[in-house]
DNA sequence: GGAGTGATACTCGGATATCTGGTGTCCGAGTTTTCGCGG
DNA sequence: CCGCGAAAACTCGGACACCAGATATCCGAGTATCACTCC
């Protein structure tokens, strides 16, 4: 079990999305080189993001990507969700209805306990995730970065931005 | 992200071992006769619960596996980290510190803040399985089943193990 | 009848192929900007 | 100077290779059982 490397990258990319002034917009190039990663790969995860409706796309110069509502809207597990899917990572295959010991389906109304307890540490690892939203990583991230960090990424958009 | 298999295989086949007479055993092929599954790569699991501490192996005819320690001592956990692995689902590639926006590392004291809340899932996730342990899976699926099924399988159990 | 012994059959354990999904990349469709031109 | 229009450049979006890990399998090492023999 594990998650995609490119969840970590929506995540950061949502973060950096969320500080932009309005009516601006970062393209994937942009986001990719502030990041340190592939941009053609980034551009996949921005993709799937812009289609679950947590980002919006213009296209053309001076174009890009933006959220597509406030920061503090969109929870972490929103972004997980939108790059990794829905699906919870345990699927129950009812073994226990094969076999020898298998009996008529009518006779299986209640859920297998181990898909139960699966589906608590499911629902407990979201709840957890839900908890922050892309907002809450900002004020964070500004808190206990150094000034002088916060003074070169602040210099980079401006850049970037002109 | 999904889990293995596996790790349903896993589950279901310590429910059984606890269901056991003392002083017996199961080999892989009557497990895997029993869940329905290939015998050769349920072996594979098995192996692994049992480097893992979880289960003990016997060889030679009535040889087989049987649980190392009593079922109300092994958790869900237990369990999913022997097949599974002990490492966190999310691995924090700190992208922060790549790109042009970079800074020496000692400016990176403090612990990404989504790395941080990753963890924090991750530990609800881990406490909920640990909450539960094989015995009480034993418990409820005795109580949940209809006394049909459960004649069925206690007499597999005893044709097996004549 | 009982103990010793050898063969036997059964078990686990690790090393070996195959295949799906994540990783990485590319080019085409569409739109906004912008520059030039005419009024 | 202002409006219009066409070209250009930049953007996203989906379609196409590649690779690691999960899936699936096999055969060899080791051992408890069991039958047979001998005392």
């Amino acid at each position: 079990m594990k998650i995609s490397e490119g969840v970590e990258w929506g995540l950061h990319s949502a973060v950096l999305l969320a500080v932009l002034p309005r009516g601006t917009a970062l393209p994937t190039a942009r986001l990719a080189e502030y990041h340190g990663v592939p941009a053609a790969y980034l551009a996949k995860h921005l993709q799937a993001m812009s289609r679950a409706g947590i980002l919006e796309a213009s296209q053309g110069p001076k174009g890009g990507y933006r959220l597509a509502r406030p920061a503090g809207e969109i929870t972490a597990l929103d972004v997980i969700e939108a790059i990794d899917g829905t699906e919870p990572a345990f699927v129950c295959t009812e073994i226990r209805r094969r076999g020898p010991t298998a009996m008529p389906a009518r006779e299986y109304r209640l859920p297998c306990s181990i898909h139960a307890l699966m589906n608590r540490a499911d629902a407990a690892w979201r709840a957890e995730l839900a908890s922050t939203t892309i907002a809450d990583f900002s004020v964070q991230m500004l808190e206990h970065a150094s000034p002088k960090a916060v003074a070169k990424g602040a210099q980079w958009l401006q850049e970037v931005l002109a």
